[in-house]
DNA sequence: TTGTAAGCGTTATCAT
DNA sequence: ATGATAACGCTTACAA
């Protein structure tokens, strides 16, 4: 491979003047400058990223830390935010850190220790303290979906507790009265919040929290099994379930076409997220709408303006769901 | 951040010593080890990856190219082979060519502009000769899901004929004759392939193709929405269907409950990749496993072997599709 | 507008 | 077993 050195040597000017031209870091001659260009040309000149990164003290990658890569929801995000850096030329290094602090705070150093400009992080285990405490170390980072207040101006979220009331609401207003929930586990932000959105579209139309319609689930399709025969096994009356994700959703679904029950007939089904195959279930799943991509992008340019000083539009640190109403309820 | 340097000087040791006790790379007295542990310690010292990848000529990245980050399809793959790379302490530079032959070797190209170590492909678009050259350039690489035949060697494969005979095979077991099957672009090599062994299985029942049977999809939903509607239309008579992915069986099964078509019943219909939606389906989708982390684990053990010359187990090239009986077929 | 030269933080080759 | 010292390929003051 070709240096910078003997394309200054072609070309007859100084290793300098050669830079300049490939960074546009300083007006250059015409002609010298067509000199260089087909010098690079001729010797099929590529700059050495990684001797920049060391000269210029910038790597031009960005870390994304996600729970897990598979699953319907980090592609879309990975896809949007790889795309928007793509664009202004710097990378994207990824890794997943399987919802353990742990292996959360092992990834984020493994991040770090690849000289990455920012981090995106997906994190759900980590606490709020060691954030903050990353946040001090100089190390630029944005959070997506989750709230941290010592961290707040680095957070990108969904308004979850909105969510949640958007998808009760949704079945209050069709007029069912008992409604029951399953959420995700309650230590992770998202889940407690949608839940707490559920509780204030009840209060709305008069109903108490029912606690027998309360299923603590997993966030995976089994979550969604379990609370169904759960429900039903206790005999619990009720006309419609809210599952605090589609997954779950899914899965009580499958149960529901098991046990013949009809939806939404005899029983009307919202999930949450709007992922991939929310779609693809029948009936097809009415949802709450995550705008994961929205998101990406924001916390995406988020990362341009305040670490590469890039002139970006209006950033936004809160989004708000939207309801998806399909055939399910 | 600390440098090595001013770790040496604090252990009173040279540079060089320094570096080995780092990288363990010649033996050093325990007692000075010790020593520069401790330095290191309380230095809070950690190397900079990017002066040691100049020095060394060695990135430690892999970039990894894939048609697109989101789907259901490729975050199964990264996974894989982010977690098989994290564990030997290298990272995974991501980037999507979307199917198109100039993205994609732009994509290349910048990965290579990366420094990366090594690359995972997954094209769809860009040429035999292409690949070809990309190999004689030098750039160590492996291809996923293709076979090139002057690059064969560092191709890594799913036996799609087999796996289109083993959908067909399946259907015509449980006694269907007339099949009709949606396939995807048959200028990609996987659904030109997929077909093949479609007929081959025909043939073994002494069917001949019938093209009144067959549709050229495009890999997604709407395809398979278009194919059955078209099917239909034409009056065609078939009882069982099988489509060259599962989204568009999804499709198909969608539109097989809107005009009141019973699955399996009345239509039998089989799928192809058994993603991860696969089971959300009603009824479920009986298909064809395609073993993509499998795959991005072989994937990955070859960079392992021949880029970073660590022994690995047996290392395969093409893999063997299975049928997934569910409910559709 | 262009050139000189000092880093950037390591690894690696020789000596010793 | 350890130390000097020259790369690695580029950016960036500072001069001219």
């Amino acid at each position: 491979m070709a240096t910078i050195y003997e394309v200054s040597k072609l070309a007859g000017v100084s290793l300098a003047t050669v830079s300049r031209v490939i960074n546009n870091t300083a007006p250059v001659r015409a002609s010298t400058k067509e000199k260089v260009e087909a010098a690079m040309q001729e010797l099929g000149y590529r700059p050495n990223s990684v001797a920049q990164s060391l000269a210029s003290n910038r790597s031009n990658s960005i870390g994304i830390l996600v729970s897990e890569l598979g699953g319907p929801f980090y592609g879309e995000l990975l896809s949007r935010i790889e795309s928007e850096f793509r664009a202004v030329g710097k990378h994207v290094i990824v890794a997943a850190g399987h919802s353990d602090a742990e292996l959360e705070r092992e990834s984020i150093e493994f991040l770090r220790s690849r000289n990455c400009d920012a981090l995106i992080l997906h994190v759900e285990s980590v606490s709020d303290d060691y954030l903050r405490g990353l946040a001090d170390s100089g190390t630029p980072f944005v959070v997506i979906n989750r709230h941290v207040a010592a961290v707040a101006d680095r957070c990108i979220t969904l308004d979850n507790e909105l969510g949640g009331y958007l998808a009760t609401h949704h079945l209050l207003e069709r007029g069912h009265r008992s409604i029951a929930y399953v959420s995700g586990p309650m230590w992770k932000h998202d889940a407690s919040e949608r839940y707490k959105g559920h509780l204030r579209a009840l209060k709305e139309f008069s109903l108490a929290e029912d606690k027998s319609l309360f299923f603590e689930g997993d966030f995976q399709e089994t979550g969604g099994v379990h609370a169904l025969h759960h429900f039903l096994d206790a005999k619990a009356k009720f006309t419609a379930l809210v599952c605090a994700n589609d997954e779950m959703a899914s899965g009580a679904i499958t149960v529901a076409h098991e046990v013949g029950l009809e939806v939404p007939a005899e029983l009307a089904v919202v999930g949450f997220d709007n992922v991939n195959f929310s779609h693809y279930t029948y009936p097809k799943l009415t949802t709450v709408d995550y705008p994961i991509e929205a998101i990406g992008q924001m916390a995406a340019r988020w990362v341009l303006k305040h670490v590469y000083q890039q002139p970006v539009p209006d950033l936004k640190a809160v989004f708000q769901p939207q309801l998806i109403p399909r055939d399910s309820a």
